[in-house]
DNA sequence: GGTTCAATGTGTATAGGATACACAATAATA
DNA sequence: TATTATTGTGTATCCTATACACATTGAACC
């Protein structure tokens, strides 16, 4: 991965730089999800003085808010070719209480619009930004204290990507190209918070028809060796189109 | 209904005033729904020079997005208890293709935050705002063209609107509080753009258990008189908590 | 090497909802 | 009073969702 390149000149102090490069009082938040033995993780940054919160930042005058968030992403994460999707705006005056920044362009109101993003997690290079000293996987379970109302923003993306189950197949995004029937069935039990069947699970996402059964098994596990499988991105991207529940 | 105060003070013009009262950079824009005559419509307004758009306004230094929306919608419908939903951001820098301000802060680059509502057709009285010499329903089917993407966010819009029938009866916004069956089949007929089986709707509707049928019957059509019914409150509302139609 | 254990692979029986379609009833009109 | 288009109501069938049973197998333990 090529090193990353900071964003700013270091100069000047942050809060001036904003001023002239951003936009005022619009922001851009990004839910990083990822998923790793077993449980759903989500990216989260410590500032150097303590609290945690989003990885966020700000959009540039010609740039638009969906370049932004992939911009956002990019650097904290070093990926760019992932799902990533709007799924809130954030407006409330008082959202950010016990805002810290006392002066400039920073310590104004902001306004935020929230992204999530389906990662792969072994494909994730936590990087900090320059005003934090840590960037980590937490699970959804167990999220620390988060600044302003970044945790209702999390509890949000994620009871969007809940509701996304539903039309969207989201092992896609969030397991190796190869994977096995359980391992998707324990994604889908921690995104949604209960247990399913595993036969019937199984036998629903056979169903949908954009899974390939390898000739492979993965080995190493204490049991019976389950199957790989991975997906038919022709057959993915075609029902993607449709919709898969459409209900009416 | 009380006669609509202006926002404005009317004595310094549009775009000085502005700069005082809103956040640059982010406005809020409406689309407006009704049902009537058995066709869906949205509710446009005309610049005195011309073009169509959609109701937008600005947001205001201590307000939320969300009660701009809620004043922006007031200002337009006169109503103010109706369904109103964020549902998504724009924030393309080149989306106000052939912007005509030439100067001031209203002719920077808007980000701007999509709203929808549904009201009930007959309830609403449109009012232009200063800018406007009209503001009328349209028929979805044959909308004019709108200036900058605004014809985008209308799409987007009646697409959310159309995906919302699975988990939100539609009908409680958009319809007077007595309607019958056939005006309810006509209302997702027009919103989904396809036929539906009658009795195999009445029976899907009914069984949600959300609905109330009256012991009178609407008269006057050419033909059988149709029962009417109402929406059960309290019903509808505990059905709304657990969602409709939770397939996982 | 044989046994045990816990997980996976695969199948079946049943219930309930979705769909297709049939026929009687009725309000206005001629 | 007959006609017509629409509404009210019911049924038969199909398909999917759900519940549950049993054989298989890889590793670990003796």
């Amino acid at each position: 991965m090529a090193k990353r390149k900071s964003e700013f000149g270091l100069k000047r102090p942050f809060h001036e730089l904003g001023e002239s490069m951003f936009l005022p009082h619009l922001s851009v938040d990004c839910v990083i999800f990822g998923f790793h033995e077993g449980s759903l993780k989500v990216l989260l940054l410590q500032w150097k003085d303590g609290p945690w919160c989003l990885p966020g930042g700000f959009v540039k005058h010609e740039e638009s808010i969906d370049r932004s968030a992939i911009r956002i992403l990019k650097e904290r994460t070093g990926l760019d070719a992932i799902f990533l999707k709007q799924f809130h705006t954030f407006g409330d005056p008082d959202r950010e209480k016990g805002k810290r920044f006392k002066k400039g362009w920073i310590s104004k109101r902001f306004v935020t619009v929230g992204y999530y993003a389906l990662v792969e997690y072994s494909k994730v290079f936590p990087q900090p930004d320059q005003l934090s000293s840590a960037c980590v996987w937490w699970d959804v379970q167990s999220i620390p204290d988060l600044i302003y109302d970044h945790k209702q923003i999390v509890a949000l993306a994620l009871n969007t990507l809940r509701l996304s189950l539903n039309d969207h197949p989201v092992g896609y995004n969030l397991l190796p190209s190869k994977f096995t029937m359980p391992e998707l069935l324990r994604l889908y039990e921690t995104i949604l918070g209960q247990e399913l069947d595993r036969r019937n699970f199984q036998k629903r996402m056979l169903s949908l028809d954009i899974l390939i059964k390898l000739n492979e098994r993965k080995t190493g596990g204490a049991h019976k060796a389950p199957f790989l499988y991975r997906f038919d991105k022709k057959k993915y991207d075609r029902a993607m189109k449709q919709g898969l529940n459409q209900s009416w």
